[in-house]
RNA sequence: GCCGGGAUGGCGGAAUGGCAGACGCAUCGGACUUAAAAUCCGAUGUCCUGCAAGGGACGUGCCGGUUCAAGUCCGGCUCCCGGCACCA
């Protein structure tokens, strides 16, 4: 008998099915039922590890059962190849952007077929190539067109000392990776794509993705963050002008005792320019306005604010309020002014009491009293009205429309609906970009690059020292340029674009990756699209998917796509971790899938990632657990090639009744695996509880060569998703000629043999398991109650106590209550 | 801080509200072997009890609740992970 030696004939395979096409796809031809699955395409950094190797993986495993299932799969791959670690590289080890991405493509590439990963390598996207990006500037043309895209202020975290703008994953507490040098907020002029005006279809569409999980919908959902509430109208006194405070809370006015402004808000900036502030209170702007303040921090900083001399009104109580400016209101969001109740918010409450501020309770909790000398922190649940006039009593929801309706009568205030879904940023000072396609002349102003002039290309000749400006606007051959409109002097946007603008559409380009004429082909998208499966890590569930959405939905208002949403079903896979913490370099806890691949072959890495566990959870890698798939190839192996001199002794038919059960029942319980929740760790146990039960069989040598012959062979096409390598090979010897996909569809299996003559059900006596009975299928409730009651072991069990009641839960279990 | 998710033996994990721990790893014992490796067979949640067959109690992060029955549902916590808008 032939030992297991992957190494002899994986390699084979793969170009087997290299050669026989069986992953590539002719998206013209419509003779069956089309079936997109999509894997999140790779930022080509310098190795794939195991976690990386799960998501193919998955998405392999997909493309092949649903050929199996007659689909015609297409399965496409490509690179986000834009980004930040290639300017890194670039910076760190003078290897040009372009040069070290390409390298690593390469050698992805390579890692991924030696995977056997079944790509129609045709369709590869590269998101950093001019006949990519020319259409990724196109769409930014789009969206000026159609008013979508625009510029204005917004800040950026720069180094001084570095003299650069810097990324989040740049700025560590604070102060610079690099240099360690305090890192300050600086407005620039940026360009945005107006997501904000989508907010309500991206959020109503929510409704459509009945295949998403329930969580990344929910993320969404408080992404989105709609609320209803009441932009109110505080006069300042002396000034002929009134402040707009946005809240969800207008139930709490009445104790609404002072207003915190952000330090941007314009009413500042007004007062300094008027001269109106102390010294003091400027430094403290200016201090605040220069520190870096992020939505992640507002929660945990310390809250720090400043009386500005000057007064609002309430406009419910008349009551003259003080108004403050403090770190912890961003403009961000609303009107960058809130109007502060300590009692029933909890930052206010905190500010309230480092700066002595008067709390005052209007809402109180009706199943318990608040005593306000008492509170240690806000009550910021809702409850009925105290202190609050003629809105007295009220429960806040009933007060919520009383007030908003007086306050509209009154003219205090108006109803809002407010979002905390912001513009998208999409300008990066970065040279690693697609450029923007716009150009800035004197006398037309701001003008598109002619549709008929992209790509706008990226020069490959630049200089990568940080100087605080974007190195493309070091390089006089890019800026300078003339005008389309006038033909005069004018200079480049010096901008690139954000890469999730390039992530935003490229499922769309696989369809026709090398036309040259349109970015996308209306009519194949349509037919293939929308994406059937979207394989996917959990971390995109807001940002990604909702840039991709956003995206989706403009282009099927512009008439250029049918379908509103872009991926039916998405499928978000947990992260394989090890020693407790995520895959890093730093870390040097990477496991490299290669060295795993040398030592047992790939399948044995396929088979383990897949067994390891659920798919959509976090797993821990072990070493250990890779010998027991390898293992289990070996004995699947091993049994396949005994079937040739399997010699059967007398054949036992209820052995061979019940193998036969067993298959049947393996075929459904892993089919449903397949077709549910990808609980492929469940469907490879139940392909090792298979070969478990045949071994003994075999060994018994009591069922017939044929029944062995039949269930080997269902066996190999039902590992071949996972496994195919082996799959292939194994089929090859038992005598079948075309590989799996492209002859052999899925097994069925027969409802009828799935039938018992007699089941054992578990008896409990006061919940406790105590006994077992037998009984026949199908027997009726009473039946089982007679069998029970007049079982010895039971009644042993019983030791005469009285029952008071018996559940019979229908081929389950018996419950006797005593 | 906010949003989302998670916690089950020595380990990875399994379990439509219905026999907790399938399957795999590890460990121990046995068979085969001169021996080892490989392979095959068996045992393995914890504690108590029994010479033994066996019997009993406890047990799914913590506290409480609903139910004939809770890992699963509800309320309240703890810790860990992901995201928080310039990592992708």
């Amino acid at each position: 008998m032939q030992q297991y030696k992957p190494e002899k004939f994986e390699s084979k395979w793969q170009k087997t099915w290299q050669d026989k096409a069986v992953f590539s796809v002719d998206a013209l031809d419509k003779t069956k039922d089309k079936y997109y699955c999509l894997v999140m395409f790779p930022y080509p950094s310098s190795e794939l590890h195991v976690g990386h190797a799960r998501n193919y993986v998955i998405g392999d495993v997909v493309a092949r059962y649903k050929t199996m299932r007659g689909f015609y799969v297409l399965s496409p791959i490509g690179w986000d190849a834009f980004g930040l670690p290639a300017e890194n590289q670039a910076i760190k080890h003078k290897i040009h952007p372009k040069e070290w991405t390409l390298n690593n493509i390469k050698r992805i590439t390579a890692q991924l077929k030696s995977w056997g990963i079944g790509y129609d390598w045709d369709r590869e996207v590269t998101s950093c190539k001019p006949d990519y990006y020319k259409w990724t500037q196109w769409i930014f043309l789009k969206l000026h067109q159609k008013g979508l895209a625009y510029k204005k202020m917004a800040s950026v975290n720069y180094c001084p000392s570095c003299k650069t703008v810097l990324a989040n994953e740049q700025v560590i507490d604070g102060d610079c990776e690099r240099c360690d040098s305090e890192v300050e907020d600086r407005e620039m002029e940026q360009w945005f794509f107006n997501i904000t005006g989508y907010a309500d279809r991206l959020l109503g569409d929510l409704e459509e993705l009945t295949e998403w999980p329930d969580r990344v919908k929910t993320m969404q959902k408080n992404w989105i963050g709609k609320s209803y509430g009441v932009e109110i109208y505080f006069p300042i006194i002396g000034e002929d002008r009134k402040l707009s405070c946005f809240t969800t809370r207008v139930d709490t006015i009445f104790g609404a005792s002072y207003v915190v402004l952000a330090p941007e808000h314009q009413f500042i900036q007004d007062w300094i320019d008027k001269g109106r502030l102390g010294k003091d209170i400027v430094d403290f702007v200016f201090r605040i306005r220069k520190t870096v303040r992020k939505s992640k921090d507002v929660g945990n900083m310390e809250k720090e604010g400043i009386f500005t001399g000057k007064y609002a009104l309430n406009p419910m109580t008349g009551e003259k309020i003080p108004v403050f400016c403090a770190n912890y209101v961003l403009m961000d969001y609303g009107s960058g002014a809130v109007m502060a109740v300590p009692a029933h918010d909890g930052r206010d409450f905190e500010f309230a009491k480092k700066y002595n501020l008067p709390i005052r309770l209007v809402i109180d909790n009706p199943k318990e009293p608040i005593e306000i000398e008492k509170m240690a922190a806000a009550y910021e649940d809702e409850g009925i009205l105290v202190n609050s006039g003629d809105f007295c009593g009220l429960s806040s929801e009933q007060a919520k429309t009383k007030i908003a309706e007086y306050m509209e009568r009154n003219n205090i205030g108006k109803r809002q609906v407010q979002y905390k879904l912001r513009d998208w940023l999409i300008s990066r000072q970065r040279y690693w970009g697609a450029p923007i396609p716009i150009i800035y002349c004197q006398k037309c102003g701001t003008v598109e690059v002619p549709e008929s002039d992209l790509p706008v290309l990226l020069p490959d000749n630049v200089e990568f020292k940080p100087t605080g400006e974007s190195p493309l606007k070091l390089c006089p051959e890019f800026v300078n340029t003339v005008c389309p409109k006038c033909g005069g002097e004018a200079k480049r946007e010096v901008d690139t674009m954000d890469t999730f603008v390039d992530s935003s559409w490229y499922f769309l380009r696989y369809l026709t990756p090398d036309d040259d004429k349109k970015a996308f082909d209306t009519g194949l998208v349509n037919r293939w699209l929308p994406v059937d499966q979207y394989i996917g890590g959990i971390e995109h569930a807001t940002m990604h998917l909702i840039y991709a959405r956003f995206i989706n939905k403009v282009l099927y208002d512009l008439g250029l796509l049918n379908f509103k949403e872009p991926f039916k079903r998405l499928f978000t896979q947990g992260m394989i971790v090890k020693d407790g913490a995520k895959m890093s370099k730093s870390k040097g806890n990477v496991v490299a899938p290669d060295r795993l691949i040398e030592k047992y072959g790939v399948d044995t890495m396929r088979l383990y990632i897949l067994f390891i566990g659920p798919p959509e959870k976090d797993a821990e890698w072990s070493d250990r657990g890779v010998e027991g798939a390898y293992r289990f190839l070996n004995r699947f192996w091993r049994l396949s090639c005994s079937v040739d001199g399997y010699c059967p002794g007398t054949i036992d038919k209820s052995r061979e009744k019940n193998l036969t059960r067993t298959l049947n029942l393996t075929i459904k319980k892993i089919t449903e695996d397949m077709e549910g929740g990808f609980k492929f760790n469940t469907a490879i146990s139940f392909i090792m509880e298979l070969l478990n039960t045949i071994q003994s069989d075999i060994a018994d040598t009591c069922i017939s060569k044929d029944l062995l012959d039949e269930i080997i062979k269902k066996l190999i096409v039902l590992i071949s998703p996972f496994a195919p390598h082996i799959a292939d090979e194994l089929y090859l010897r038992m005598g079948q000629k075309t590989p799996i996909l492209s002859a052999q569809s899925w097994p069925g299996y027969s409802e009828e043999s799935l039938i018992q003559d007699e089941i054992e059900l578990p008896v409990q006596i006061n919940g406790r398991l105590k006994s077992k009975v037998k009984v026949f299928s199908g027997a009726d409730e009473q039946t089982i109650k007679n069998i029970v009651l007049s079982n010895s072991d039971v009644i042993d069990k019983l030791k005469g106590s009285a029952v008071k009641k018996i559940i019979v839960v229908q081929n389950r279990i018996i419950n006797i209550v005593v």
